[in-house]
DNA sequence: CACAAATGTTCTCCTTTTGTTCTCATGGAG
DNA sequence: CTCCATGAGAACAAAAGGAGAACATTTGTG
């Protein structure tokens, strides 16, 4: 069984295996757990190692290789064919052999849950009044992510993180009329991380 | 057997393992059930592990195994929780009989296909380029409809269906950038009417 | 190749948090 | 009245979390 900074440390390595390829290096995972001591992440490395999740290779930089490759708990859905482009002319049809997007493989995972969006505070994101977001519950976030936080414990808000230099956290809308608002980083608290959109038309 | 506080308990123990893969904290046992107390919660846990419904790691953080591993539910369905709201200075929690929403559901039926947009032609309607839309195959469209046309059997495009009194049809972009562009029926072959549309992040 | 910087590894020390075990108090039901 | 479910909270041991020094290797660069 893991402990919460363990699970994070193991979230974001996946996370950055999934987005750049590649591992990342002790201080960037500090970095993103919000600490400084690189020997810390080393004895949460240690003990995912242990249990089972990951494979260090000592030494080596970005050593770390994910193991147990997730074990997709989701059952398999329904499907949609995904049609790359439209046959000029001819009516459109599915083609045998076509890609297929599962919609819940797609979205669905734990840790995760939805939420109808309020306002138009991100609306230059294509983030609409009244669309449903899916967020994953972490309490880190890096720089640049679009997060749920709630300001001095107050009502929750769906904008974009930007860590500052002198450690305040700045809260960017996507909405030319609002102003991005900063705070010292006690005030804010990050509930989760934006993984999809999605919107009903009818 | 178990008295109020224990089934409440139990609940929610359940609860959050569902939702997020581990175990609460007695410190979060405690916020749920409205009380101060963490002896109280550890001794509804005793009580709880002498019934034979869980498991104690003495000593450990989150260290609450369920045992008589619920049925149905092993497999997370194809659902997410829905919250309507963040609850002021609590972490997000799920609550039990909470809105479920199922992705299948919610965009497979037959007769629908996906596409990837290319192009800003509908960013002001929150589609951008990049984005999924769910298209259901159809030949005609109401006045208003978001659709997928052809003109004059050419690359299809996706723009708002605007019927005209003298029976042209105008493709309505959403992008003042772009000017809606009026033909006479005949040249318009609609292939399906935009039912959702989805994007996800990182 | 040689060297400096960066990275990973190991270690000790420390604070905070968590679980655990108590005792005491309260209030309702039988 | 007693029984019992419930809650508060103190006290404590252990776990979890973090800092940072010291060292070994790797990596990158001239």
């Amino acid at each position: 069984m893991l402990t919460d900074r363990e699970r994070e440390t193991l979230a974001y390595i996946a996370d950055h295996v999934a987005n750049r390829g590649y591992a990342p290096k002790l201080r960037e995972i500090a970095e993103h757990l919000g600490i400084r001591s690189r020997g810390t992440v080393h004895r949460y490395l240690r003990a995912l190692q242990a249990a089972g999740h990951i494979r260090i290779s000592r030494g080596r930089a970005r050593g770390i290789e994910l193991l147990h490759a997730e074990d997709p708990d989701v059952a398999p859905g329904h499907t949609l064919p995904l049609l790359g482009r439209i046959a000029a002319g001819h009516p459109i049809e599915a083609i045998p052999g076509e890609d297929e997007v599962d919609l819940s493989q797609f979205f669905v995972d734990v840790n995760r849950f939805v939420l109808r969006v309020q306002g138009e505070s991100m609306i230059e994101d294509g983030i609409m009044d009244g669309d449903m977001v899916v967020v994953e519950r972490r309490a880190v976030a890096d720089d640049g992510d679009i997060v749920v936080a709630l300001v001095d414990s107050d009502e929750a808000t769906l904008k974009r993180l930007q860590r500052n230099a002198d450690g305040t956290v700045t809260l960017v809308p996507a909405n030319r009329a609002m102003t991005p608002l900063r705070y010292s980083a006690e005030r804010v608290q990050i509930q989760g991380v934006l993984v999809a959109q999605f919107r009903a038309y009818r």
